[in-house]
DNA sequence: CACGTTTTCGTTTTT
DNA sequence: CGAAAACGTG
C-alpha cells in the first residue's frame, strides 16, 4: 500500500501535522479508534454530535485523513454525504489533509465519496447482474419520474373520474413520501394530503401500475436507488460482497437520513466497527423527505456496545452576539436540545432585525448593504442572501440585474430542465436505452403531427425489436410526418451501438434538433447557445453511459442565463435557499422575509413538528454567518395570483420565531417609514399570511 | 388525433 | 400568475 504509515515519525500524539491545531474534542472525534487501526482491528462506531460552526466538516475530513495516514486504504473508504456540494467539498478537503500530512497526493484520491443516491447508483450498476438490474438502468430525475406517472396514469385512463385528479407532481410526491417512510399510503393521504382521500385506489393503482412500468423499461427514478440498495442488502451474497468492499464508513449530515438509508446503513455496517455518523439534531431540515431526526437520537443504542459519543460544542463561526440570538430562537423550541453552543469569538455587534417597507425596500436595502461591506473589503462571495424558497429571491434578483451586480443562485431552476435541453437529453438517453419509454416519448413528440397517441404506437412498435430505427420505419407515422419519423430513425441508426463515437454524438443531435427548436420556439437563439454549453460539457465526459449517469444525480448547476462558467473566477453575491446552504458559512448573511408565512412557510403550518422544522430552519439560516446578520421583515408583501381575487398588497408580520422575550438579542431598526410595531406581537398573535389574505376580502 | 383555447388549481425545501 | 387539466376545433 502506498499509504503506509512508515513515513510518519512516532509523534508524541497519534496524528501529528495538519490535525495539531484540533480542539480536544475534535482531536477525540479524530482518534477515535486509532490504536485500534495500528494493531490492525477497526474502530468501533463513534458519532460525531457536532454543532453548527463547531467545524464539523474538518473534523471528518481529519478522520478521513487520519484514517488514510495511518495505514486506510481510501479506496476502501466510503464517504456518504447528503448533498452533491457537501460531497465535492469534503473530498477536497479529505485530499488536501491527506496531501498535507504525506507529503504527496494519494493517488486513488477517495473514489467512494458522493451522495447516498450517487453512491447507491454506483453500487447497484456493479451488482447489476446478480440483482437482476440492466447493468444500463436508466436514472430518472423528477422530472421524468413525473412524466412516467403521467403516461402510467393516461393508460389506465383516471382523467374522467369526475373529480379532478391529482396533478403528477402531487402524484409523484405521494408517492415518494409513502416509500421513503415506509408507511401505508392510507397514512400518507391522512396526515400529509387529505384532500387527496378520495383518491386511494386510483393511486394505489397508478402506484402499482408505475412500479412496474419502470421495471419493465429499465427506469429507476431517485427512491429506488435508495430502495433498491436496501432490498439488495437483505440478500445475503449481495449483502456480504457490498460490505467487503469498505473498511470504513463515514456518513456525514446523519440527522437528515430516513428509515431506508438507516436500513442500508445497518445491513452495511451491521456491527457498527470502523462506522462514523456526524451531525446535529438541531439541525435537522429535511422532515418533508421523510428523514427522521431519530436516527441520530437512537444511533448509539443500535450497537453493543453502544457507540461512542463525542459532542463538539465549541463554534468557530459566528461572534458571540449573533450566536446568543440563534441559541435564543432554538431555545424556544418544544424540544430540548442536549447541547448549547459558546463562541470566543467576540463582537460588539448584535445581529440587525430591520423592518422594511416592502420587498422593494428589502432588496435595496441588501443591495446598499452587499455594495458598502464590499467597499470594506469583503468579496461579494463572502456574503450571502438566503431565502426559504427559490422565488422569494425575485425582487432582489431583479434588483441586482438592474444594477449589473453579478450573483449566483442556488437551489434555483437548474439548466437541465428547460425544455429544449430536455429534449436533446432524451434523444441521448433513447439511444443508450432502447426501453426508456420516458425518453422515448418525449423525443418522439417532438416531431409536428406526432402527439400521446402516436408515440405510443410508434412505441408499440419499437418494443418489437427493441431497435428504434427499425421501429421507426415499420411505423411510418401519419402521412404529414413521414418525413420527420424516417429523419428521426436515420438519427436514432446513428446513435446505435457502434456507429458514432460519442464526442461526435452531441453536435448530431443538435444539427437534427435545429430545425424543431426553431419551430417551436421563438427565442430559439437563446436556447440554440444552451445547447451548445451542452455539447460542451458532454465534450467533458468520456462517453454517453457516463455522461447521463452523472447527469441525472449532478446535474450542471448553472443558472439559466448564459454567465455560467467565466463567472465563476469573478466575484459574485450567493443567494441560495436555506437548504441548499446547509453546511456554508459567510461573513455576512442576510435573511429575507423573516415573516410569518415565509419563516415559517405557511405550506408548513400543518402540525407541530412541521413548525418545528421551520424553526430549526431559521437557526440553520442565522447560524451560517460569521460577522455580520441581518434578519429582513418586509411589512407589505405584494402577492400576486391571490385566488380569484387578482393580485394585492397583504401586511406581513414577523416570524412567530421571533417573540418578544427574545428580541433583546437583536438590534431593531425600522427604514423607509416602515413601522416597528410588528415584533412584539409576533408570539402572541398568530396571524399567517393564509389567514390575513383570506380576511382581506371578507 | 393533434393542437389550440379555456378553466381550474396550487403555490417549499432536494436527491 | 403559471402550470396543467379539461374542453373544443379542425
Amino acid at each position: 500500500m502506498a499509504y503506509r504509515a512508515g513515513t510518519m515519525s512516532e509523534a508524541s500524539s497519534p496524528t501529528p501535522g495538519p490535525f495539531d491545531t484540533l480542539n480536544p474534542a475534535q482531536r477525540a472525534a479524530v482518534d477515535h479508534g486509532i490504536d485500534d487501526l495500528r494493531q490492525g482491528h477497526r474502530p468501533g462506531p463513534l458519532l460525531v454530535v457536532a454543532g453548527a460552526g463547531s467545524g464539523k466538516t474538518r473534523t471528518l475530513t481529519a478522520r478521513v485523513a487520519s484514517l488514510i495516514v495511518h495505514g486506510a486504504d481510501p479506496r476502501r473508504v466510503l464517504l456518504l454525504t447528503f448533498t452533491r456540494r457537501a460531497a465535492r467539498e469534503m473530498t477536497r478537503r479529505a485530499q488536501a489533509l491527506v496531501a498535507e500530512a504525506l507529503d504527496t497526493e494519494p493517488a486513488a484520491g477517495l473514489p467512494w465519496s458522493g451522495t447516498f443516491h450517487a453512491v447507491g447508483q454506483r453500487l447497484l450498476r456493479l451488482h447489476a447482474h446478480e440483482l437482476g438490474l440492466a447493468p444500463e438502468f436508466t436514472v430518472l430525475d423528477r422530472p421524468d419520474a413525473e412524466d412516467l406517472v403521467d403516461i402510467v396514469r393516461t393508460e389506465l385512463d383516471f382523467a374522467n373520474t369526475g373529480r379532478r385528479f391529482p396533478r403528477k407532481a402531487s402524484c409523484l410526491a405521494i408517492y415518494s413520501h409513502t416509500v421513503n417512510a415506509r408507511t401505508a399510503l392510507e397514512d400518507v393521504l391522512q396526515r400529509q394530503f387529505p384532500q387527496y382521500l378520495d383518491f386511494h385506489d386510483e393511486l394505489r393503482q397508478l402506484f402499482a401500475a408505475y412500479v412496474e412500468a419502470k421495471q419493465a423499461r429499465d427506469l429507476l427514478d431517485y427512491d429506488d436507488l435508495l430502495l433498491y440498495w436496501a432490498e439488495a442488502m437483505r440478500a445475503p451474497e449481495v449483502a456480504g460482497s457490498m460490505r467487503a468492499r469498505f473498511d470504513h464508513v463515514l456518513v456525514d449530515e446523519y440527522q437528515d437520513t430516513n428509515a431506508i438509508q438507516e436500513d442500508i446503513l445497518l445491513r452495511l455496517v451491521p456491527d457498527g466497527t470502523g462506522l462514523v455518523a456526524v451531525g446535529d439534531d438541531a439541525q435537522s431540515i429535511y422532515g418533508f423527505r421523510a428523514a427522521t431526526v431519530e436516527n441520530i437520537l437512537n444511533f448509539p443504542a443500535r450497537f453493543s456496545p453502544a457507540a461512542h459519543v463525542v459532542r463538539l460544542e465549541e463554534n468557530y463561526r459566528s461572534t458571540q452576539p449573533i450566536l446568543a440570538a440563534a441559541n435564543a430562537v432554538i431555545g424556544c423550541a418544544s424540544r430540548r436540545y442536549a447541547k448549547e453552543l459558546y463562541s470566543r469569538r467576540v463582537g460588539a455587534q448584535k445581529p440587525l432585525l430591520i423592518t422594511l417597507e416592502d420587498e422593494q425596500a428589502q432588496a435595496q436595502h441588501v443591495v446598499r448593504e452587499v455594495l458598502a461591506r464590499r467597499e470594506e473589503g469583503i468579496d461579494l462571495k463572502r456574503q450571502a442572501v438566503l431565502v426559504r424558497a427559490g422565488w422569494h429571491s425575485g425582487t432582489l434578483e431583479v434588483e441586482l440585474t438592474r444594477r449589473a451586480i453579478p450573483f449566483v443562485k442556488y437551489g434555483g431552476l437548474r439548466f437541465l430542465e428547460a425544455a429544449h435541453v430536455k429534449d436533446v437529453i432524451a434523444l441521448l438517453r433513447w439511444a443508450e436505452n432502447p426501453r426508456d419509454a420516458v425518453a422515448a416519448f418525449r423525443a418522439l413528440q417532438i416531431l409536428p403531427g406526432i402527439g400521446p397517441r402516436h408515440a405510443r404506437r410508434a412505441l408499440a412498435e419499437i418494443d418489437r425489436d427493441g431497435r428504434p430505427g427499425d421501429g421507426l420505419r415499420r411505423f411510418g407515422g401519419p402521412r404529414a410526418a413521414h418525413d420527420d419519423v424516417a429523419a428521426l430513425a436515420v438519427l436514432m441508426d446513428a446513435l446505435g451501438p457502434g456507429r458514432t463515437a460519442w464526442s461526435g454524438q452531441p453536435r448530431m443531435v443538435r444539427a437534427w434538433y435545429a430545425p424543431h427548436l426553431q419551430r417551436m420556439h421563438d427565442n430559439a437563439p437563446v436556447r440554440e447557445r444552451d445547447l451548445e454549453q451542452l455539447e460542451q460539457i458532454a465534450q467533458t465526459y468520456p462517453g454517453r453511459g457516463r455522461f447521463l449517469a452523472e447527469v441525472a444525480l449532478d446535474p450542471p448547476e448553472t443558472a439559466g442565463d448564459e454567465a455560467g462558467a467565466p463567472l465563476i473566477d469573478d466575484d459574485y453575491l450567493v443567494i441560495s435557499t436555506i437548504h441548499s446552504a446547509k453546511g456554508q458559512e459567510y461573513d455576512a448573511v442576510y435573511i429575507l422575509n423573516v415573516v410569518d408565512g415565509c419563516i415559517p412557510s405557511d405550506m408548513a403550518t400543518g402540525s407541530d413538528a412541521e413548525i418545528e422544522e421551520e424553526r430549526r430552519l431559521l437557526y440553520v439560516a442565522m447560524t451560517r454567518a460569521r460577522d455580520r446578520l441581518h434578519l429582513l421583515v418586509p411589512h407589505r408583501f405584494f402577492r400576486t395570483h391571490q385566488r380569484r381575487h387578482g393580485d394585492g398588497f397583504v401586511t406581513a408580520v414577523p416570524s412567530r420565531f421571533l417573540p418578544a422575550p427574545i428580541l433583546d438579542c437583536f438590534e431593531r431598526q425600522a427604514e423607509g417609514g416602515a413601522p416597528d410595531d410588528g415584533a412584539a406581537a409576533a408570539g402572541t398573535a398568530r396571524v399567517d399570511l393564509k389567514r390575513s389574505m383570506r380576511d382581506m376580502w371578507r
